[in-house]
DNA sequence: CATATCGGCAACCTACTGGTTGCCGATTAA
DNA sequence: TTAATCGGCAACCAGTAGGTTGCCGATATG
């Protein structure tokens, strides 16, 4: 019997570890340093300019741009334009969405080790 | 005076908004459906191996391999030979490190609110 | 032993990502 | 009105990411 047929045992699998990649866009958003330290910026809860935002930003406005762009699409952010400027905003809730994520898949890990401890003791 | 003048008055700024950007390979290996779905299947605990995780895959042995080297390198799995198989298992402390660091984000957001929000009653 | 399975290695392809430069319309400041 | 600032659009480029195929050594199975 081979490694793999072994541990296909009849453990039970009460909740079939149902996890929804439908988060894996914001992971992405926020899988990039310049962006994080782009949502460092927003972290004051002001409002920003792109300008604002590349003053110390080592890459061009146009990349900064872009990754605002990234990160408004993942819900990470809100835009809104004020004269000739548009003014960034963090979105505190998409957090809040993503710790719920997190919380599920661990408490999820959890049950699952519980019961395989259960059918171990039986 | 421009808008940005504007937002730049005198407010208040205690902990300079210190976010580390070390977290964003982490959050990048998250960032992609298909390593969500391979973690889903490893939800359970249990360690599986490459071919395991292939079976149902609909992609190449080859590329869920990258994808796990990707994953483990970001920590979130480990990997130990066993005979001729390769056996992965979710790693639930890298989950911890993760909602820490979001914990650490969001409270910092609310101080900063709470700084805004007792300088504009003042 | 012969045969099948597991998985590492390498080459290759395509598409996307992160970044750049150049331009130009709109808004604001002098 | 003239000049400066803000930022959108487009083209372009290099590098990486996701995926494939082919091969081959090592380990199990019969």
């Amino acid at each position: 019997m081979s490694n793999a047929e072994m541990q296909n045992a009849d453990i039970p699998n009460a909740a079939p570890t149902i996890i929804d990649t439908g988060p894996a866009p914001i992971f992405a958003a926020l899988g990039d340093r310049t962006r994080l330290s782009l949502l460092t910026k927003l972290g004051d809860g002001r409002p920003r300019s792109i300008a604002d935002l590349s003053l110390d930003a080592e890459i061009t406005r146009q990349a900064v741009t872009k990754h605002l762009q990234v990160l408004e699409q993942a819900g990470l952010v809100t835009s809104a334009r004020v004269g000739r400027e548009s003014q960034f905003t963090f979105r505190r809730e998409s957090l809040d969405s993503l710790m719920d994520y997190l919380d599920r898949v661990s408490r999820q890990w959890d049950d699952a080790l519980e019961r395989l401890r259960a059918f171990v003791e039986k």
